[in-house]
DNA sequence: AATATTGTATTAAGCATCTAATACAACAAT
DNA sequence: ATTGTTGTATTAGATGCTTAATACAATATT
């Protein structure tokens, strides 16, 4: 799996959408243990310095915990994740829409165009 | 009119994607002449450094141009701003719809929360 | 003619990010 | 008991972004 880091934002910062993409979506599930900070780093392609940064606030932030020595743990409060769902959510289609209309677009335009690419 | 720049990404980027935007919903008309460099930083709260590269990207691809002392002006190509347009348009459907399919949500998921947000 | 404004260029400094290279304590695996 | 793996911390260097402070030539403006 890829994970297509760009330059253009801070890459700890991109890391840490990631990975909360994948435990919204379930690629690791609540209570899951998760690769080593050097395996994740080489799997991202990055210094495990930048990857052991992104997963220090995702733990700040209660998505992970670290056991010392057994590796790193996914939450397992599913209210919890499934709240960060929501939020990711609504705050795609916010900023979606919001640019939408910088853009120019009405709202029948958007929707004619959200319906022809949901087509594919 | 707030340039809410914010400091996830470089400012620079930030700024021509902005310009962008005014560009194609008409805040700057083709051929209109632009505030100056300093002005554009004044408005900003930018340095005027940053600005002047931010500009410099988009007379690069086109969008503008300077008549040494007279001021810089936008493209009277309206087929290139239409374009630009378009592009920005897809670009920000297609980010949009794979940012929502990796958060594991459904056609219908994303048909339903666009629809709820479409009232507001 | 004198002045102000235009875009543009340069240099230096500060700052955050990222990488590299280690190091260490705690504990699992052998 | 030894070895390997874990998370974590530290230091140094490179790079890119941003600001600040100028400077200059060209040309509107007065």
């Amino acid at each position: 799996m890829a994970w297509n880091l760009d330059s253009d934002r801070p890459i700890f910062v991109q890391i840490v959408e990631h990975l909360q993409y994948d435990i919204v979506s379930g690629v690791y599930q609540p209570g899951q243990k998760l690769p080593s900070v050097r395996d994740l780093a080489a799997e991202a392609s990055v210094n495990p310095n930048t990857m052991q940064r992104a997963l220090s606030e995702l733990e700040r932030d209660g998505y992970m915990h670290s056991e010392r020595t057994s590796g790193r743990f996914i939450t397992e409060d599913t209210a919890m994740i499934n709240e960060l769902q929501k939020q990711l959510a609504t705050a795609q289609i916010e900023e979606f829409l919001e640019n939408m209309k910088k853009l120019g677009l009405s709202k029948d335009d958007i929707c004619k165009l959200v319906e022809q690419s949901m087509k594919e």
